[in-house]
RNA sequence: GGGCGAUUGGCUCAGUGGUUAGAGCACACGGUUCACAUCCGUGGGGUCACUGGUUCGAAUCCAGUAUCGCCCACCA
C-alpha cells in the first residue's frame, strides 16, 4: 500500500510516466491484431493517409493521431478486430524540394548529382528523416502496429503500383497523348489543377499593335489591330490574332494577316466565338503552346503551336533575339522595344487570377508535352455511385456533395511527373516507338509489337504522381495484388479519416482505384476532420508566431492534454481554434483524475472482507449515472461523435464523480458510527467507478488512465477485473439505470445547493457552522432528509439540522426546494441581503406556474402536441403547485411581491 | 461566375421542433476542511446576425438579407 501511495503521491508527471507507458504497451505488444481474428468480432481497420516522409510532426499530424488513435483504441477495447497500419508516404514533389534545397547548400544540384546519384543522396536523406514521425507519433500514444510500417516506395508498393498500371493499362485506361499541362518552373515538372493554387493578383493590360501584312509582307506602319494582353512575352509564340465573327469593327479585317513585331511571322486573323467583343480591345493574339483558351482555339482553326519557353521558364531558340531571358525580363524588355517602336498603345492596372505552385509558390505556367493520362471518366463514375448509394459515406454528411460535383467534373488524370524520386513509369519504347506495359520488375523480355528485344527497349524516364502509390494505400499495405491473409481480413477498410483538404487527392482516388483495382469501396466512412486554426480563426504560420508545436506541448502538458484539446469541442469539417486556455484544460482534466485516483487509493481501508448488502444513496446515484454516460458515450463513439463522447465522460469524472459522488462518499467513509462492511462497500464501489471510468476515457486520455488504472489494479484487483493493462481491458458495460436514486439524489444536491446559495447570497462566512431549519414538503420528504441528513451537513457545513421547523417562523431568506423550505439560522444582518433573492426566487416560481397553466389552457397544445409532453407538462405543474403551496403557509413579511 | 459552411454570453464551442438555451475559459465574491489552488463554492452575463413565413410551440424547419470564411472555375 505505501508503495502505491507514493507513486501517486505527486501531481500526474506526464513526462516521467508516459514514455514509460508507451514502453509497457509495447512489450505487451498491446497494438497489434491478434494472431487470429477474435471469435464473433467486428473488424475495424483505419486507413490513414500516411505523413510525407520529409515532414516532422506539426500539431495537423497530432490531430489526426489523437482521433485515429481515440477510434482505435474504443474498438480495441469493444473486441473488435482492429488494424491502424502506420506508414509514411515519399512525397515525391515535396520531398525532392525539400532535398534540392539541402543540396543547394551543399553546393550540389540536381544536374550536378545526375539521376543515380540525386537519387543515392535521397536515400540518405530519407534515412534520417523517415524515423522522425514515428517517434513522434510515438509520444503522442498513437497505438498503431509497427510491426506492419510502410512506405510507399518500398518493394511491396512498388509491385503495386506495377500491378496497378498493368490493369488499368490492359482496361485501355491509360493513353499518351500531346496536352497542355500546368508546368512548375522551378520544381521542373508537371502538377496537377489541385496542386495549383489560384490567387487574385494585380497585373497589367498591355495594349499591343499588330501591323497589317503588306502584299510583299512587310508590316504596314498605317494599319494595324490592337490586341490586349496581359502576358506581353508570350507573343513571341502567338500564330494567329482572333476576333468575334459578329463584331462589325474587325470583320473587314478576318482572312487578313498581320506581321508579328520582332520575329516577322504572319499570322491569320480568325474568327472565333471564344472572342469577347466587349474585353480590351476586342481582339486577342493567340499563343497556343502558352494558354489553354488559345491551345482550343488553335485546334479549332489549325494553328501551328510554338513552345517559346525552357523548362524553368526561360525564352528558349524560338524567341529569336530574346533568347535564354527569363519569362519577366523577357516581358520587360518586350513592353520596352514596342514602346519604343510606338506600337504599344496602352497599359493599365488589371486584376486577375494568377495560378502558383502549392510547393514553392513558383507562378506555373501552361506547357505543351507528351503526358501519360488515366482516363478516369469510369472510375469516378463508380466512386461517385458508392458515395450517392451509401456504400461509403462521408461525415460530415455535406461533404457529400462537394465530393460529387468535383466527381461529376473530373479531368482525366496526367499521372506522369518529371521528377527522380518515385515510382519510374513500367512503359517501355522500342526503336519503333511501340509502348509496351508490365508489370513485370525485370521490365519487358521484348515489345510486344514488334518483338524488338529487351535490349532495345528504353524505359520510360517519368515517375508517378505520388497520388497515384497513395491512392492504393489501403490495399497495397495489405499485401494486394497477392491474395493474403492479411487483405482478407482487414479489407475493406471500416474508417477512412483525414482533413477535408485532401478529400479530392486522397479519398478520391482511393476510391477510383480502390474500386477498379479491388471491385469493393476501400472504406465504409469517410471522417474528415477540420483545419486548426490559431486564436483569432487565423492560419497557424511561422512566420506569424502563432503555431502550437505538439512535441513542445506534449513537454510541457503531457500528450493526454494536448489529446483532449484536440477531440474535445471539435466536430468533423469544422476548423477548430486551439487555445492555450484550451490546452490547459486538458491538463487540468487529467490532473483532476490523477487526484481523484489518489484519493480512492489513499482511502482504501485496511480491512475489505465483507462489504454490507445495501448500498447507500451516492453509491446507487453514482452507479446510475454512470450507466447513463457508459451508454451515452458507446453511442457518440459509434457514431463518430468524439466531442460528444469526450464531453460525457468529462462530465461524469469531474461533476458527478469528483464533485458530488467522492463528496459523499468522504463523509461514509470517514463517519464513525460506519462499520466496517458499510465503508468497505463505499470504498469498493468509489474503486470500481473509477475503474469503469479510467476504461471510459481511456482512448482519449490512455497514459493517464493507464498509469492509474496499474495502481488500482494492485490496490484492489476487484477494481479492474484484474486485467493488468487497460489498453486490453473491456469497455464498461452500462448496468440498470436507478431512476429512483436519481431524483432522490438530485432532490437532496438540489438542497445543499440552495443551501449553499443562501450563504452566499447572505454573505455568511464560507467556514462557519451554521444551524439549518427544514420545513419538509410531506412526511415522505422527511424520511428522506433523514436519510440525507449525513450528506446534507458536511456539504452544505450546516449543524445542527432542525427537520421540525416551524412554517410560521420561515424569513425571507429561505429555500424552497424540492423536499422543502429550508432556512439559515443565523445572522439576522446578512440576512436582510438575501431578501431580495429570496423573493426574486418566489416570483420565477410563480411565473413558471402560471406559464403552464396557459399552456395547458390552451386546447390545440393539448390537442397536438404529443401525449408524453404534455404529460411532461402537467407533472411539472403539480410539482410546482406543491411548492408554492408551502410558500403560501408562511407568513410573509410586508405586502406581496 | 458557381457552390459550401458559419453567425448562440467577453473568448472557444455544445445544443436540428417541446421545461426557464448549456459547458469550459475569462470575470466578481467567498474559501488555511487531511485527492486536487492545475482546486472548491456561489454569482453576474445571451431579444441564439437580421427580416418574413410554417407550427399549439422555432436557436432548431422554410424563404430572403447581411457579414465572415472556405472550395471550385481556362476570359486574354
Amino acid at each position: 500500500m505505501s508503495t502505491t501511495n507514493r507513486e501517486l503521491a505527486a501531481r500526474y508527471d506526464a513526462g516521467a510516466t508516459e514514455p514509460a507507458v508507451y514502453q509497457r504497451w509495447l512489450d505487451a505488444d498491446a497494438f497489434a491484431p491478434s494472431a487470429a481474428p477474435p471469435t464473433g468480432s467486428e473488424r475495424f481497420v483505419i486507413t490513414q493517409p500516411p505523413p510525407n516522409v520529409t515532414g516532422s510532426l506539426h500539431i495537423g499530424h497530432a490531430l489526426v493521431a489523437a482521433i485515429e488513435d481515440t477510434m482505435i483504441r474504443y474498438h480495441r477495447m469493444r473486441g473488435d478486430d482492429t488494424l491502424w497500419l502506420p506508414g509514411v508516404d515519399h512525397s515525391g514533389i515535396g520531398a525532392q524540394f525539400v532535398l534540392d534545397k539541402i543540396i543547394a547548400d551543399e553546393g550540389e544540384s540536381r544536374q550536378s548529382l545526375g539521376r543515380d546519384g540525386y537519387l543515392a543522396r535521397m536515400q540518405r536523406f530519407m534515412e534520417e528523416t523517415r524515423p522522425i514521425i514515428g517517434s513522434q507519433h510515438r509520444r503522442l500514444g498513437a497505438s498503431v502496429d509497427w510491426s506492419r510500417e510502410r512506405f510507399t516506395m518500398d518493394d511491396a508498393s512498388a509491385r503495386a503500383v506495377r500491378a496497378a498500371f498493368k490493369r488499368l493499362w490492359d482496361a485501355g485506361l491509360v493513353y499518351r497523348a500531346e496536352a497542355l499541362v500546368t508546368w512548375c518552373p522551378r520544381c521542373r515538372t508537371t502538377i496537377s489543377d489541385l496542386e495549383t493554387i489560384h490567387r487574385d493578383e494585380m497585373g497589367t493590360l498591355w495594349t499591343i499593335r499588330y501591323h497589317l501584312a503588306r502584299e510583299d509582307g512587310t508590316p504596314d506602319p498605317e494599319a494595324w489591330i490592337s490586341v490586349a494582353t496581359t502576358r506581353p512575352e508570350t507573343l513571341l509564340g502567338d500564330t494567329a490574332v482572333a476576333v468575334h465573327p459578329d463584331d462589325d469593327r474587325y470583320r473587314a479585317l478576318v482572312g487578313r494577316e498581320v506581321v508579328l513585331p520582332f520575329l516577322g511571322r504572319r499570322l491569320p486573323i480568325v474568327a472565333d466565338d471564344y472572342v469577347d467583343r466587349a474585353f480590351g480591345t476586342g481582339a486577342v493574339k493567340i499563343t497556343p503552346a502558352h494558354d489553354p483558351n488559345d491551345y482550343e482555339l488553335g485546334k479549332r482553326h489549325g494553328l501551328e503551336a510554338i513552345d517559346v519557353l525552357d523548362e524553368e521558364a526561360r525564352i528558349n531558340a524560338a524567341g529569336g533575339e530574346f533568347v535564354g531571358r527569363d519569362r519577366y525580363e523577357a516581358r520587360e524588355a518586350i513592353i520596352d522595344r514596342l514602346r519604343e517602336n510606338g506600337d504599344l498603345e496602352g497599359e493599365r492596372p488589371h486584376a486577375m487570377v494568377v495560378g502558383h505552385c502549392e510547393r514553392c509558390g513558383t507562378v506555373v505556367e501552361p506547357r505543351l508535352s507528351v503526358q501519360w493520362f488515366i482516363r478516369v471518366a469510369p472510375l469516378a463514375e463508380r466512386a461517385l455511385a458508392s458515395v450517392r448509394e451509401g456504400r461509403t459515406r462521408i461525415v460530415p454528411a455535406h461533404f457529400e456533395k462537394v465530393y460529387a460535383h468535383w466527381m461529376e467534373n473530373i479531368h482525366d488524370w496526367a499521372v506522369g511527373r518529371q521528377l527522380w524520386w518515385g515510382h519510374r513509369i513500367p512503359a517501355w519504347f522500342c526503336p519503333d516507338g511501340h509502348v509496351t506495359v508490365t508489370d513485370a520488375e525485370a521490365g519487358p523480355d521484348a515489345c510486344v509489337e514488334c518483338g524488338s528485344p529487351a535490349a532495345k527497349l528504353t524505359q520510360e524516364t517519368d515517375i508517378f504522381d505520388t497520388w497515384f502509390s497513395s491512392g492504393l494505400w489501403p490495399f497495397s499495405t495489405l499485401g494486394w495484388p497477392d491474395a493474403t491473409p492479411d487483405l482478407a481480413r482487414f479489407y475493406p477498410t471500416s474508417v477512412m479519416e483525414t482533413g477535408y483538404d485532401i478529400l479530392f487527392f486522397w479519398v478520391a482516388r482511393m476510391m477510383m482505384l480502390g474500386l477498379f483495382l479491388t471491385d469493393v469501396e476501400p472504406f465504409h466512412t469517410v471522417y474528415l476532420h477540420g483545419m486548426i486554426r490559431a486564436e483569432g480563426g487565423v492560419k497557424m504560420s511561422k512566420t506569424k508566431g502563432n503555431v502550437i508545436d505538439p512535441i513542445g506541448m506534449i513537454d510541457e502538458i503531457g500528450a493526454d492534454a494536448l489529446r483532449y484539446a484536440l477531440v474535445a469541442g471539435t466536430a468533423p469539417g469544422s476548423d477548430m481554434r486551439l487555445t492555450r486556455p484550451k490546452l490547459d484544460g486538458g491538463r487540468n482534466f487529467t490532473n483532476k483524475l490523477w487526484n481523484a485516483a489518489r484519493f480512492v487509493v489513499g482511502a482504501r481501508p485496511e480491512r475489505l472482507a465483507t462489504p454490507a448488502d445495501e448500498a447507500t444513496l451516492p453509491e446507487r446515484w453514482i452507479r446510475s449515472r454512470l450507466a447513463d454516460t457508459i451508454g451515452r458515450a458507446t453511442r457518440a463513439l459509434d457514431g463518430l461523435d468524439l466531442a460528444g463522447y469526450a464531453a460525457a465522460a468529462y462530465d461524469l469524472a469531474w461533476s458527478d464523480y469528483c464533485d458530488w459522488f467522492v463528496e459523499m462518499a468522504k463523509v461514509d467513509l470517514r463517519a464513525p458510527d460506519a462499520g466496517d462492511d458499510a465503508v468497505a462497500r463505499t470504498w469498493l464501489t468509489a474503486a470500481e467507478v473509477l475503474g469503469d471510468l479510467l476504461r471510459l476515457l481511456h482512448p482519449l486520455l490512455p497514459f493517464v488512465t493507464e498509469s492509474i488504472w496499474a495502481v488500482l489494479t494492485d490496490v484492489e484487483p476487484r477494481a479492474t477485473g484484474g486485467e493488468p493493462l487497460l489498453i486490453r481491458a473491456p469497455w464498461p458495460v452500462a448496468g440498470a439505470a436507478d431512476p429512483d436514486a436519481e431524483r432522490e439524489a438530485t432532490a437532496l444536491t438540489g438542497l445543499i445547493r440552495d443551501v449553499r446559495n443562501l450563504r452566499t447570497a447572505a454573505g455568511l462566512p464560507a467556514g462557519a457552522w451554521l444551524p439549518l431549519h427544514v420545513v419538509p414538503a410531506s412526511p415522505a420528504d422527511r424520511a428522506r432528509l433523514e436519510a440525507g441528513v449525513r450528506y446534507l451537513g458536511p456539504l452544505a457545513r450546516v449543524r445542527p439540522i432542525d427537520l421540525d421547523a416551524a412554517a410560521a417562523e420561515r424569513p425571507a431568506a429561505a429555500a424552497t426546494s424540492q423536499l422543502g423550505v429550508a432556512w439559515l439560522g443565523a445572522d439576522p444582518v446578512a440576512a436582510a441581503t438575501a431578501t431580495e433573492r429570496a423573493a426574486a426566487r418566489d416570483a420565477e416560481l410563480r411565473a413558471q406556474v402560471d406559464r403552464i397553466r396557459t399552456l395547458l389552457a390552451n386546447p390545440s397544445f393539448v390537442d397536438r402536441a404529443p401525449a408524453q409532453v404534455v404529460a411532461k407538462e402537467r407533472g411539472r405543474l403539480a410539482d410546482l403547485e406543491r411548492q408554492l403551496a408551502q410558500l403560501t403557509t408562511r407568513s410573509v413579511s410586508g405586502g406581496d411581491s
